[in-house]
DNA sequence: TTTAAATACAAAAAAATAATCTGTCAAAGA
DNA sequence: TCTTTGACAGATTATTTTTTTGTATTTAAA
């Protein structure tokens, strides 16, 4: 059982998640401005933050087309028998493939979606290829391939003013 | 036409955008003593590449769930008749909404995936309702619950030692 | 109620880092 | 060869981070 205890978070704390959200570098003088506190009390907020996993890292955004991804993919898998082994594996083997960004395990008739991030279609094709190759019990896929990303975003709404 | 001079990667830049990929919020300093520059060199290339746009921006991840946000939902949207003013308005409807955090125009028959992290059932009978009353033109739409997040990641595979 | 302990904060000081400046070296082109 | 350019290291200054100290407020115990 967890028993640690889990402070509330106040309206300050929700504007610095809000902050560091949507930028992730700027300094501790700056972010307690905004906030309205000194320095110091600001930056120990953060660091419980970061302590209590509200705050799960820092990452730059890179341009993926300038990094030869051009070509962004959802992979919708079924499996044809549900053993829970089969399931682990799958997990494990599709954790370990850098090109896949995400794997979700969806409701339905137990399929997984799965979104990566390739070069073109010879790297697409590879992927299914290597995936329904290795990876035991896949019944079928189906392939949605992104033609304009109209919307990528990381920062959830957070409203410091009615905490929910 | 983009007349503007890009310069090649090399294996240096390729070792920073993969060291802040992964610690947005390293200093100068340790950077470049990953990458084996002293500190002045090293800040110029990071200005250079976000100038560049190769790094688009600097994000904390929080967490999803302790915000409230404890549904993942993937929403496929197919729209009925495919006039350019009917996807204008869907993708900037789209885009004005707080909780879609993904929008992808996908091939096949005009169809949109949709990412979204809503609070629960309740927020996503409204998130639905809303969207398929007010956008125009929406045919139907068929729904993916995320029952487990196997992998969630922003990190697009960088080798810094073999350039693409 | 009074005291003690804990918490949150600000301000000051010290340590570390960011940003700027200067000069050197090497490569490319005239 | 000479000049220009670009990338770099080292030194310097400005700023930020981190630590320390002290105060006010709250909470719990005496």
């Amino acid at each position: 059982m967890n028993t640690k205890q889990k402070r509330k978070l106040d309206k300050i704390d929700l504007n610095i998640l809000k902050t560091l959200q949507e930028n992730g570098r700027i300094s501790y003088v700056d972010l307690a401005d905004i906030v309205g506190l000194s320095t110091t009390p600001c930056m120990e907020r953060v660091k419980r933050l970061e302590k209590d996993g509200l705050i799960q890292g820092y990452y730059a955004r890179i341009d993926p087309h300038a990094m030869g991804y051009g070509m962004l993919v959802f992979v919708e898998i079924s499996l044809s028998y549900q053993s829970p082994d089969a399931f682990l594996k799958f997990n494990k083997a599709v954790a370990s493939l850098p090109y896949v960004l995400e794997c979700h395990l969806v409701s339905g008739d137990a399929d997984f979606l799965i979104k990566a991030r390739i070069a073109d279609m010879s790297e697409y094709r590879a992927l299914l290829g290597e995936m329904l190759l290795t990876l035991p019990g896949v019944k079928n896929s189906k392939s949605y391939i992104v033609m304009e990303e109209v919307k990528e975003s990381l920062s959830l709404p957070i409203n410091p003013s009615s905490p929910r």
